[in-house]
DNA sequence: AAAACCGGCAACCGCACCACT
DNA sequence: CAGTGGTGCGGTTGCCGGTTT
């Protein structure tokens, strides 16, 4: 953890977890100046991160739309369709579900979908010596029959397994180190008893740039 | 209570593609 | 056309928390 590596021009690149403060200088960084040239970016903003990992990090997390956890029905449905026509497009399946990122659906399915898809090939290959058993391919799930297997046995699990991320009970440290401002109520003092990416946005506009 | 195991997820890595020079 | 840098994508890894033994 904490790891860091020197690149060839000895700068120090750190890698792992993104720390609270590492995430408010990105987002105040791009709410000032607006995303892309990443490189540049993780200079400009005094990230001592690679480009890409900037790029991850917002895409995946910090980005103001993106939506986690609670993967609905509808889109574990949405998710199998759009996998049985494109395959492992994660970026085209995410295009189609607005505020998913690649990185949640592809691991969505690595962890859950091909988890029914296993069961289910050991429940036909004990019923049968079939070959589908190995893999599912997109041809092979695009039936009906396939996504309405796979769909209502997901359904049911999946739905109860939706969780928010423990990082964003972190910002409670969040107060202290980045108090907001007179006339902003405290995060604590809202329904909410944890500091979410919707706090973590409106305070980028009052801290340093 | 402690150790082993497992599942979920954030993040890294390598490659491909594209735009620019 | 070739070289280079930036970006995007998919696969994989490793950590962490929860569960089981």
């Amino acid at each position: 953890m904490d790891k860091r590596l020197d690149n060839p021009e000895g700068a120090e690149v750190r890698k792992g977890p993104w720390t609270i403060e590492e995430d408010f200088m990105l987002v105040n960084y791009i709410a000032a100046h607006g995303e892309g040239a990443w490189d540049t970016l993780a200079r400009s903003a005094g990230l001592k991160r690679t480009g890409k990992s900037c790029r991850l990090r917002w895409l995946n997390y910090l980005r103001p739309d993106v939506r986690r956890g609670n993967i609905t029905p509808e889109e574990q449905v949405l998710i199998m369709e759009l996998h049985a026509k494109l395959g492992n497009r994660w970026s085209k399946i995410a295009a189609h579900l607005p505020g998913r990122t690649d990185n949640e659906i592809k691991n969505f399915w690595r962890t859950r979908i091909q988890k029914y898809i296993k069961q289910d090939d050991q429940t036909c290959s004990t019923a049968q010596s079939s070959q589908h058993c190995d893999s599912i391919s997109p041809s092979q799930i695009s039936t009906d029959a396939s996504i309405s297997t796979l769909a209502s046995a997901s359904m049911n699990h999946i739905a109860d397994h939706c969780s928010v991320s423990p990082y964003l009970t972190n910002f409670h440290h969040l107060e202290a180190t980045f108090p907001p401002p007179n006339g902003l109520p405290s995060p604590e003092a809202t329904a909410e008893s944890f500091w979410g990416l919707d706090d973590l946005w409106p305070m980028q506009m009052f801290t340093d740039h």
